[in-house]
DNA sequence: AAATACTTGACTAAAATGCTAGGTTTTGTT
DNA sequence: AACAAAACCTAGCATTTTAGTCAAGTATTT
């Protein structure tokens, strides 16, 4: 389990998706636009995220992206590890012949730790995220930007 | 809190020095070749270590690096801070700047998933480490390996 | 004095990051 | 039927980070 900006991008991409649940399908467009994130680079996440079964998608006009499943059942763990490429690279992959074609000194080790970090995050769920004081606030401030930015008679309303 | 090789190999190698405490000042040369890492690297990641105060080192023949105390008073997340630049690259650095001057979504709950798994790499400390089967067992294949290096005539005793 | 141990800094190949550009399909709306 | 909005795909690019190596030191103890 590697934890990087790849990791959080996607969650704050899943996040926003889920606190505009209830407006139906959302354009990758309005995530980029809202959470500063470019427009490929969401495509290159939402790639994985749908293959992964994270999101359902609707193409034509109207369309965009939903969570597939109640935002209580996704957790940050699921997210982390659909974007995050398994390959492994590193010399303790799938195999153990890591060390002179033995398992090195940190090979459960680390798989072990590994798993437990998994399970943490498994247990923060994107709805527990949306729950929260601080995402509350950030988000309504995103949606009053948004509302400025539609719709200029009222921009000095919130000021 | 990233979680990557470099932070790996800086426990591997703060484990070899716990599970050979009792030798006395432990070489990076020895390090190195038990654990498969090049010297270089390991002075990379030493310089750090000790920088953190997590090792003591000694200079001169029959020199080398030591625990700086107590395998149970080192975490695995204390290595892993002490290997890991802190330079935030990421736009959510110290500034809470990171999208239009405001805060972006995942600002507080980074830092706070990021707090999360820092305290729970803190309760585990490289004295549980050791006291693992897993690790135990590898570590006396390793140390039987080095005996075989050292003296051959007793090559075929544990075959 | 010499062996041993550690330090420093420059350099590199490979990978990851995040973005740009330019498509193609699919589908609802006019 | 034409158009436009959206997903979806492909390729490539610039930059940074990772995971090291190499070379030339400095310091300490026998």
């Amino acid at each position: 389990m590697r934890l990087t900006t790849k990791g959080r991008y996607a969650v704050t991409a899943m996040l926003d998706l889920a606190l505009h649940y209830k407006d139906g399908p959302i354009t990758l467009a309005d995530i980029s636009q809202r959470q500063g994130i470019s427009l490929s680079y969401l495509e290159q996440l939402f790639s994985r995220l749908r293959k992964q079964e994270l999101v359902d998608s609707t193409r034509g006009p109207g369309g965009g992206y939903r969570l597939s499943r109640d935002s209580h059942q996704i957790a940050v763990a699921d997210v982390i590890t659909a974007v995050d490429e398994k390959v492994e690279t590193t010399r303790c992959g799938g195999l153990s012949n890591c060390q002179d074609d033995e398992q090195c000194l940190t090979h459960d080790l680390w798989t072990e730790l590994s798993t437990q970090i998994h399970d943490f995050l498994m247990g923060i769920s994107l709805g527990n995220l949306v729950e929260r004081q601080g995402v509350q606030k950030v988000a309504a401030r995103q949606e009053q930007a948004e509302t400025h930015f539609v719709t200029t008679e009222d921009a000095v309303v919130n000021s």
